[in-house]
DNA sequence: TATGAATGAGGCTTCATTCAT
DNA sequence: CATGAATGAAGCCTCATTCAT
């Protein structure tokens, strides 16, 4: 919480004014940030009609995201593992965000275009691929995460099973 | 410590006999475990010619240790993330594991087998995939992990572009 | 830090809020204690003339000081001598001391009235001396220290080589 | 007693073999200590006739004493300060020194060569003037501290009161 | 609305001592 | 005589939270 004021330029006591606690801060950040992403990702699509390039542009945007906020994700990706209230939380609000994802492929597979067995087990995959480009920024802090970026979208475009 | 001790059913002065801080106890556990699970690995997949049939056993093997293991992956995925030093000894000691993936799919480009581009990202990638199990037995807490094991391991193979 | 919060009868996380640890409330009284005694000794001095009698003076100040700050000075005097980074920096602390008696001698030796060899030395001396007055009411608990004072401002005066 | 265990090559629990506690452990080593340097002191001045001779030869040989075991004076100085048991049984050992040292100035006074008033403070005065050897060590760890030697002697010859 | 001093539970570590072998 | 694993009290420090102003 020090911290938090201090980079806020305010003052401990004015944090629980406007928060009733640090659990409160932490779940209006993943709240506001989620929700900024999702509104990003519907933007970037909404003018696109094939599918497929949908889901392509969906990979683009989030990864492109994941490199630009890469330190939000690190924290989500730290908290996402435990059972106390917080982390059930944040699973909670990630829940919505799957169904976002979801819903892509599910259009595709309405369309015919990539396979249609265990949709939801592939939005699962799909996130453990995004979030393989913080593992590797994180482990290549000298390259340039970027880079992967392409190639990352068709380890995933392949794996969804694009016909 | 408390907690380590209680469950050890020794003293807290105990742990500091035999390991010099919290952390060192962390490091412990972290090298034997990512030791077994390399002997695993290579134990199961030595009596196979084939290096696909080789890189689909790899994943079985992973994906069955990721679930009997769970715990032991949540672990090792909520400390992945930070730049403390135990965090940063972490993503050294998973970087000897990457090595022994990236092994394997050598062989298969190697073998003509698959598509060489970017050895090394489609190794994150495999790792972010089988991480996804875990995120889908934690949300779906009802349902059996092993349901999802054979749809990972196709999605894995066809990501990391099986001709 | 139990004691010291007990003493000054705040809560132990209160000494931490202004002071960055138990070092640097130890640094902060050492300080301001020196400081408060030389401030003395200046102050008691300033109004002579004839510097033999300002070195008496000093003597004579500091010696009752001593005394009355009886227990400081013990304090001083048990962390004087290891190798920790406070040790040496209560050295250091002195050291300012050290160089404000060293003015006073230099001043005796410049007006030809003491020996003038090796000046150094006798401030370590005079330091030396002064100290074992605690000693003394250490061993003799029962005497009053104050007793010693003039035959140990003598032992001073006789040794620095007052001509 | 880790530490102390280690330097002298046994086990720990072997120490507790030999000595009831460690503090058992710190009297023996100061006994012993103290006795060998009385021995020393006593031994290399029996062979003096002049009691101002003798007087000197005890400074030189204890000062000689001090530099060569520094350490065992460091540990004696910063451990004489305080109300412990140890710290108390400390003082105790030390007074029979002190009464060594008496001896020797009471032999000066009785053939008439320094000023009778007050013996027992010059011997406080003695040992500070010697200690501050230790702190002038200390403090300049790149001199030799032999070098003030000959100048500390003359300054307790002088404080003493040599007529 | 905002502040920041104060709190105290909880966390990691040290170390003299004990005791079964 | 010797060992070394085990103990637990005590020590320093962190940090989310509270509250009087």
């Amino acid at each position: 919480m020090d911290e938090i004021a201090e980079t806020a330029g305010v003052a401990k006591g004015t944090l629980y004014y406007h928060f009733k606690s640090k659990e409160d801060i932490f779940k209006f950040i993943i709240d506001e940030g989620l929700k900024m992403m999702e509104e990003e990702i519907v933007d970037k699509t909404k003018h696109l009609e094939n599918p497929i390039e949908k889901l392509r542009m969906v990979c683009k945007v989030q990864l492109d995201l994941v490199i630009k906020y890469i330190e939000f994700f690190k924290t989500i990706l730290s908290q996402m593992w435990g059972d106390e209230e917080r982390q059930n939380q944040l699973r909670e609000i990630l829940s919505r965000y799957f169904n976002l994802i979801e819903g892509y492929i599910q259009e595709a597979v309405d369309a015919g275009l990539i396979d249609g067995t265990d949709i939801k087990v592939k939005v699962y995959n799909f996130f453990g691929v995004m979030s393989s480009t913080v593992v590797y920024s994180l482990i290549h802090k000298d390259k340039n995460a970027n880079d992967i970026i392409d190639e990352t979208i068709e380890f995933i475009m392949r794996g969804i099973g694009k016909k």
